[in-house]
RNA sequence: GGCCCGGUGGUUCAGUUGGUUAGAAUGCCGCCCUGUCACGGCGGAGGUCGAGGGUUCGAGUCCCUUCCGGGUCGCCA
């Protein structure tokens, strides 16, 4: 009897409902138990494990299961059985029945892996990333990746019901100006020409919203050429969307019943909508963080009245030259130890804070601070009203400039949440972040800088601000943010071509430089742009926060390293210099890093 | 580019103030075992201590350089 196929069940889908039934199995030796006489082998596939036993009945394959090791790929044969009582394990999906074997063939052995194929494995990443598909063997992989997969359909499933269409844009792109580093890529039949790696399809869209395509979306792999993080990769996928004749809250309730669509379906979850909408001068003000986490509460308290006119010189002088003055309350926290507040020192001065300032309310109401002595008491009560301070309560302040202060009080108030286990790891707390400011004003190149990019629309009310007071104008732009996590940001578009002129001059860009750069987009403008505005999500990001995952190289099949290195491939790796001269790039100009110059 | 952490049998780790032959667990190999599922019992093999240099009578341990991995600040329109 020939089969089609060597195996016509799964090994992880195995039921009571199947007992009685003959069978044919194939996947991996998980785990072989020899007693002798009796061999158990935990067969696993992507489905998951089940037990098949055999015994010396079963002959020849008898001696094949005692020569079988971990990781071989071995098709069984044989009768699902129930398990009796005493026998069955609950801990895994199958445990109420069992294989027994009348046949057993190894269709390939294997080497004993470096680590074990299984979950909560305590190996070092280089280990898993060289051998990524062992790593890759492992349940909770297989589940991220079955999980991204869902997301991906769900995404398409949605978009296709909403009339959007699924529309390609280019790899090899032109290089962008502003922004992220790009990714080149040299020309063989354009020499000393260079293509950019795409860091997002941006223009493309536009271009196909000019083109009438009304509604479009791509599952986009984006290049951005910068330092590594733990949710960052090099190489990263974008769900980028785009729709024409819209305003913002359209889109923002678009993106509402695609997410809520994404996690009931994938997750089972349900989603409350709308999401709370917070403008970013909120979010920076109470939070310090353009993307707050409102799991947990602990805003960002601002102390300027409350500590006004004291003899606290360090806070009067950064008051006087017009920084501020903001604190914490970190609740039930007084008992902190020395050592530890003094490593909080420490901690807020990584973003640049030259200093913690800190009261501790004892039970007995009394202050505990080494400030608490410039203040007089009226003040102290302005304090401890300000921060709503009960006795037990310790109160963390931060004097700088306000950039410094949300930087450092933001950074500390997601700290302290995370040593107060503040945070429920099972809530999703969606907020959108709107109203951007239009531009970042760069101290060190004395210009403006778009803080979304330069085609974001400013808001109606301050195009009049455009030239003449940029740090003023607005934008139309929105984040959507997930547990302290930025996992899509857009914009309505710039679609008439005097405003976008206008933006570019703001940034200091001359109609020459504007031309040669996106003088194809300027000039796609003249002829019929509607309206239109969309939104990108980090696709890796939010599988991340799916799977609760801490970084998101557990849920890209082959990521790079902190290097930005591949350690199974070892990519990127050198060339020959015959593949250089037909890149006109002379060999001799290449320098290795150890015979660089100092700079 | 800066700061921090790590690199010791296949794997995860211990290794004191620099001191004899670098240990443990697990895995691996062999033998035994018919109800295990972290199977059990007995025996065995397995180490350039990331690499290079230095200090020292003597370096896994101290110093310098370097490579690799991770976290983070800068960076990421």
């Amino acid at each position: 009897m020939s089969n089609k196929f060597q195996r016509d069940h799964r090994c992880g889908l195995l039921t009571k409902e199947n007992a009685g039934q003959e069978v044919a199995l194939c996947g991996w030796v998980s785990k072989r138990r020899d007693h002798g006489g009796l061999i158990f082998i935990d067969l696993r596939d992507r489905s998951g494990i089940v037990q098949v036993v055999i015994n010396p009945e079963a002959g020849e394959s008898f001696k094949v299961a005692e020569a079988v090791r971990n990781e071989y790929v071995i098709q069984a044969i044989g009768k699902v059985s129930l398990r009796s009582a005493e026998t069955i394990n609950p801990n895994i999906g199958t445990g109420e029945v069992e294989v027994l074997v009348s046949e057993l063939k190894i269709l390939n052995s294997a080497k004993t892996p470096p680590f074990y194929i299984q979950d909560d494995i305590d190996t070092d990443e280089n280990l898993r990333l060289k051998y990524r598909y062992l790593d890759l063997r492992r349940p909770e992989m297989q589940y991220n990746l079955i999980l991204r997969h869902k997301v991906a359909k769900l995404m398409r499933d949605y978009l296709d019901q909403k009339d959007f269409l699924e529309i390609e844009t280019p790899m090899l792109c032109k290089s962008t100006p502003e922004g992220a580093r790009d990714y080149l890529v040299p020309s063989r039949v354009n020499p000393g020409k260079f293509y950019a790696l795409p860091q997002s399809p941006q223009i493309f869209k536009q271009i196909l919203m000019v083109a009438g395509m009304e509604r479009y979306f791509q599952i986009a792999r984006c290049f951005r050429d910068e330092d590594l993080r733990a949710d960052r990769q090099p190489e990263f996928t974008q769900l980028d969307l785009e729709m024409s004749f819209v305003e913002v809250d359209d889109i923002l309730e678009m993106m509402e019943g695609l997410v809520t669509h994404i996690f009931e379906g994938a997750l089972g979850k349900k989603i409350v909508t709308p999401f709370q909408r917070i403008t970013w001068d909120d979010a920076m003000d109470l939070y310090g963080s353009d993307k707050p986490d409102l799991r947990f509460d602990m805003k960002l308290i601002d102390m300027v009245p409350a500590v006004s006119n004291s003899d606290f010189k360090v806070f009067n002088d950064v008051i006087a030259s017009g920084g501020i003055v903001k604190a914490l309350n970190v609740k039930g926290y007084a008992n902190i130890p020395r050592r530890e507040v003094d490593g909080l020192v420490d901690f807020v001065a990584i973003y640049g804070a030259k200093g913690l300032a800190w009261i501790q309310v004892q039970e007995d109401g009394t202050m505990k601070s080494p400030i608490s002595k410039f203040f007089s008491n009226a003040h102290l009560d302005k304090i401890t009203e300000a921060a709503n301070a009960e006795p037990g309560d310790l109160i963390l302040f931060v004097a700088d400039k306000p950039k410094v202060v949300a930087a450092a009080l933001g950074a500390l108030r997601l700290e302290m949440a995370k040593r107060r286990g503040l945070i429920d790891p099972d809530e999703l707390a969606f907020a959108w972040v709107v109203d951007f400011p239009m531009f970042e004003y760069d101290e060190e190149e004395k210009r403006y800088f778009a803080m979304h990019h330069p085609f974001t629309a400013p808001r109606d009310e301050d195009l009049q601000y455009l030239t003449s007071d940029p740090g003023k104008v607005y934008a139309k732009a929105y984040d959507m943010v997930l547990n302290g996590s930025e996992i899509g940001g857009g914009s309505i578009r710039i679609h008439r071509k005097d405003v976008q002129k206008e933006v570019f001059a703001s940034l200091g860009l001359s109609d020459e430089e504007a031309k040669e750069k996106f003088g194809f987009m300027m000039d796609a403008f003249e002829y019929g742009a509607p309206p239109h505005g969309g939104l990108a999500f980090g696709l890796d990001r939010m599988i991340m926060i799916m799977a609760k995952r801490d970084s998101i190289r557990d849920v890209i099949a082959f990521p790079k390293t902190q290097s930005a290195s591949c350690l199974m491939t070892q990519a990127p790796d050198e060339v020959s210099e015959k593949q250089l001269r037909e890149l006109h790039i002379r060999p001799s100009l290449l320098v290795k890093k150890d015979n660089l110059p100092k700079e």
